[in-house]
DNA sequence: ACCTGAACACCGTTCAAGT
DNA sequence: ACCTGAACACCGTTCAAGT
């Protein structure tokens, strides 16, 4: 029944989830726990270190590395754990997108993604821009730049005139998207598009390090 | 002298830029006009649409797409160009990535982008994939992971022994990296790591055009 | 050691009123 | 048409005090 870290934290994972990352407060929060807010403040320092402990909940969850020996299949399917984990809480992005310093939380999944490339045969070198390159998307996030729009208005057809002569191209991927799934403003596959741009990025690594790049030589 | 939305706009950019975008608030920014804060209400329906204004501000200055002919250099001169507008404005990141409905502004950038790899011989439907597989790195942002730690502090060498043994992959490329330099703790080259990335990618879309790639054979 | 109460210095925004 | 004043319903956090 006392309050401590712990329960603080699974406290904000779940009113994060149910009312979304704009209805989480420090006064909300207490609330929510019977509790003065000032109480919050001795088990987190403030705001900052709620976020990043409800990044560390986050990451506990994320399932533990195979032990796959294939590096790509490793790496693979370790990304899209994360990316399940991820998934489960709406707030997940924008709350790991905000946070600078990093967590022991989070360099523990770093190192062990590191780790698989190191163990697949690649340099240190290469593993280091690899690991740049790979981004935010180490954590299974898309970092879209379609927002699908909310499948709620099915767009005029009036509309949809007007904005075909602006953006032409636009035009043309979007119904090229919808007739695939032959339905209207359905909008796209994200698992699709992540897996395709995942095995995009793990094929340009692959090829990188069969033919030896090191960034001496490209510099 | 009077107020209307353009000099709304500017300032906030300007105040954005010189005290960061925490600090850019609805009331601050009408002081900064001497006005009273409701007084830019007339001019921005809220802060939601300030926000967007302040976006459309940062793509007008994105230099026009070159009369290239080769697809690759266009699109890679357009995202580079991007890229250093929106260095100069150090909240162009989060701003942009917070945003979810499409601006017109916004969405003639993406036309623009679309057109390129039209020209150059992809279909609409692997462009579809590919501009989802680009993300926000059509921007010219990084999305990192590994944010440098602030130069300021250069690491005693206990720490650093102790998260080695924590973290032997991260420690490893971490050295790997500022031998590189010959320098330590100086952090990486962002826009070779950037370029290293975004070359990455325009090679795995060139081979995918160049195998007749298409969503129905790959499903 | 842990929680409380009151206060401070802020937010974005509504509404009715002024010129 | 454009700006004002006062108010509402919030924030995160400090500080001194209670148990």
């Amino acid at each position: 029944m006392a309050l401590n870290r712990q329960r603080v934290l699974d406290a904000a994972v779940e009113l994060a989830d149910r009312d979304g990352i704009e209805s989480l407060s420090m006064r909300r929060l207490s609330q929510e726990l019977g509790v003065v807010p000032m109480a919050l403040y001795k088990h987190v320092a403030n705001k900052e270190e709620l976020l990043n402990g409800m990044v560390e909940v986050l990451i506990a969850e994320i399932a533990p590395a195979a032990a796959d020996i294939h590096w790509k299949s490793a790496v693979r399917a370790r990304v899209l754990s994360a990316r399940r984990s991820l998934q489960r809480h709406a707030w997940a992005r924008q709350v790991i997108e905000s946070r600078t310093g990093k967590s022991q939380a989070v360099l523990g999944y770093l190192d062990s993604v590191i780790g698989m490339f190191l163990a697949g045969g690649f340099s240190v070198d290469l593993t280091h821009h690899v690991m740049h390159a790979f981004g935010s998307r180490v954590w299974g996030l898309t970092q879209e730049v379609f927002e699908d729009p909310p499948a709620t208005a099915p767009m005029d057809p009036a509309m949809f005139a007007h904005l075909a002569q602006l953006y032409p191209n636009v035009a043309r991927m979007a119904g090229a998207a919808d007739h695939d799934d032959s339905t209207v403003g359905q909008g796209c596959d994200d698992q699709f598009e992540f897996e395709f741009a995942l095995d995009l990025l793990l094929d340009g690594f692959e090829r990188l390090r069969d033919t030896g790049w090191s960034s001496r030589r490209s510099a």
